[in-house]
DNA sequence: AATTGCATCAACCGCGAGCGG
DNA sequence: TCCGCTCGCGGTTGATGCAAT
């Protein structure tokens, strides 16, 4: 037995929407709204349409200041930074990019972006193969308690002098008293003071365990909930302390010991992410994929190693 | 001009989370 | 606490258009 269709599958309609079901949807809406219902509103609007394909027809086509064509390269930098942290958890990083749906970014990564990226570095190259751009070669990586990012399994990220979508996010020593002699904060956000940050770069410190995504009034999220702000625990995108280092790792299934475990691939201090390959990331991510997001396979794993090294 | 293969993207599907009764 | 309903999310599919042959 099957989960019960959220409608009736024969007297629904399916498949491309109609000018005339777009204007039918979007006057209705805007005269009266959702109601809170998706379910009930089909039928309320007179269209013959599962509530869940209205509500993804308004989501990312026929509500107001959607922005469709193609990606700048800050955007694509945005999107890169977010998904080598968090994965690809598109809502979120759909709220960092003003009237961009997750459904849209989704297919951008999914069609362009990653392919840009692949071909920059492809997966045949392997050991010792993670480069970094030349300017990083001839600055080498700092020891960690300085200045530097991780990505999503602790991939050590050059930290550059303009905005990349890379840089580590200094976050306001006031709310990490406990770890902030030498913390490496890997959220992005410029370098300079907040002030001087667009909001949409920003991650709003909430508190020891909270922060805010979004910018005010960001609406870009295909759930259209508009948020004011998204709050979102730490520990829910792989926050935790690690030998007084704040890393940020993929790890959906944190089990609040990051600190000793690290699930999810951490380097250790001592070791630069230049000691492993490919093959050893994969390894770090299979020895520990009991904890670890079950979604992330060996492509993905490659991929993301990869992306650590972008830019 | 016809066919084939590939890229794109809108839309669908199923699952988990959250909420109210 | 349980149960049912709805929402929101992310993965996947399929139709369409375009480029290559």
């Amino acid at each position: 037995m099957g989960r019960a269709p959220c409608c009736d599958k024969a007297s629904v309609k399916k498949g491309p929407w109609s000018p005339e079901e777009d204007t039918k949807l979007k006057e209705y809406i805007e005269k009266h709204g959702t109601g809170g219902n998706w379910i009930a509103l089909p039928q309320k609007a007179g269209l013959r349409r599962c509530g869940k394909s209205c509500r993804l027809r308004w989501l990312n086509y026929l509500r107001p200041n959607i922005k469709h064509g193609d990606f700048s390269d800050e955007e694509d930098r945005i999107i890169c930074s977010l998904y080598v942290n968090i994965g690809s958890r598109w809502s979120i990083i759909a709220a960092q990019l003003p009237g961009r749906t997750d459904n849209d970014i989704k297919n951008y990564w999914n069609t362009k972006l990653k392919k840009k990226l692949m071909g920059l570095l492809p997966l045949s190259h392997h050991r010792k193969q993670l480069s970094f751009p030349s300017s990083t070669l001839q600055n080498p990586p700092p020891s960690p308690s300085s200045h530097q990012l991780y990505g999503e399994y602790g991939t050590y990220i050059p930290v550059t002098t303009s905005f990349t979508g890379m840089e580590h996010l200094s976050l306001p020593s006031a709310n990490y008293e406990s770890t902030t002699t030498s913390v490496s904060q890997t959220f992005y956000q410029s370098q300079d003071s907040m002030a001087s940050v667009s909001p949409m770069q920003c991650y709003y410190p909430m508190s020891d365990s909270m922060l805010m995504f979004g910018s005010e009034g960001s609406c870009s999220s295909s759930d259209g909930s508009c948020t004011q702000g998204r709050e979102i625990k730490l520990e829910e995108i792989g926050y935790h302390s690690y030998n007084h280092n704040l890393m940020l790792s993929y790890n959906n299934n944190n089990t609040n010991d990051g600190d000793k475990s690290c699930v999810g691939g951490c380097f250790s201090q001592t070791q630069t992410a230049l000691d492993y390959d490919l093959e050893d990331i994969k390894q770090l991510i299979s020895s520990s994929s009991s904890s670890f997001n079950n979604n992330v396979d060996e492509n993905k794993t490659e991929e993301k190693a990869m992306y650590c090294c972008y830019y």
